[in-house]
DNA sequence: ATGCCAGGTAACACCTGA
């Protein structure tokens, strides 16, 4: 019989405050594999002992108040890297990767934001999407299942926010940051929601201000994409924005789909 | 546009986020 097993990425916006959430998401949505970033915290305070009992392995890569990135899977997680190849000096905590359910390479990522665009901050974004595209690429050398979730700090287009106008100077939204992005598609990367849902105006991201939760003031900027071999197996996708009307939210809410493995 | 939230650190204000 085959196995279907679901996969969510979700920037939690530090682990430590958003702990009883996250915990009663996990009870909620029983994802099998949990992507994780902005933790905020340092391996060692990592909320361990609460998320093993909640059911899962628990591998982090974190940094002192900034960044930080976990996987956690009902699986073993095998095999795992910690920080993003082609720059020995980056100490910005902000990839990890790890074998799941002995077959699925997957990786939890959190891309610089980049602003402001006049910045450093906007040349060390693209930087980094440079080193994550080419680091996509040997990767995908193989025929192994892939899949890279994250926040991906970048609005893909212009019907993925609520006011493009208002984003026109944004890192998120800048020419260079877009091209980018579809240059990781283009090697062959499916995007999990995109699949199933076209519509503009779908968002996995809401300021904390002006009220824009409750009016789907939003950013699309989280995403799960899938190798070829990976999208194969691809059954449903999804945004679940029940965590982010809760109290105590995160800024952001989980991105989901469903593999089918044999 | 900024810093109207939120979190962290560290100190009773400032940085970062997107």
């Amino acid at each position: 019989m085959p196995k279907s097993i679901k996969i969510a990425t979700w920037n939690v916006n530090s682990i430590k405050a958003r702990l009883p959430n996250a915990l009663a998401w996990l009870k909620e949505a029983a994802p099998d594999v949990v992507l994780l970033q902005e933790l905020k915290c340092i391996d060692e305070n990592f909320p361990r002992m609460e998320i093993e009992d909640a059911g899962y392995n628990v591998e982090t890569h974190g940094q002192k108040t900034y960044n930080g990135v976990a996987i956690l899977s009902k699986s073993p997680i095998e095999d795992v890297e910690r920080g993003l190849p082609g720059d020995e000096t980056d100490e910005q905590a902000r990839y990890m990767e790890g074998t799941v359910f002995g077959k699925l390479r997957v990786a939890a990522l959190y891309l610089p934001n980049g602003n402001p665009i006049s910045t450093d901050k906007f040349k060390y974004k693209l930087r980094w999407m440079d080193r994550l595209k080419a680091h996509m690429e040997r990767s995908l050398t193989d025929d192994e299942m892939r899949l890279w979730g994250g926040d991906y700090n970048v609005i893909p287009t212009d019907g993925d926010v609520y006011n493009p106008a208002a984003f026109a100077d944004d890192a998120l939204t800048q020419p260079e940051s877009r091209a980018r992005f579809r240059a990781m598609q283009h090697l062959g990367l499916t995007d999990a929601f995109r699949a199933f849902n076209t519509l503009p105006h779908q968002y996995s991201y809401w300021d904390y201000q002006g009220g824009a939760w409750s009016k789907d003031n939003g950013l699309l900027i989280d995403f799960l994409l899938l190798s070829p071999h990976t999208a194969d197996r691809l059954r449903s996708a999804g945004i679940d924005k029940g965590p982010r009307g809760k109290e105590k939210a995160s800024d952001h809410t989980p991105v989901w789909c469903e593999l089918e493995l044999d």
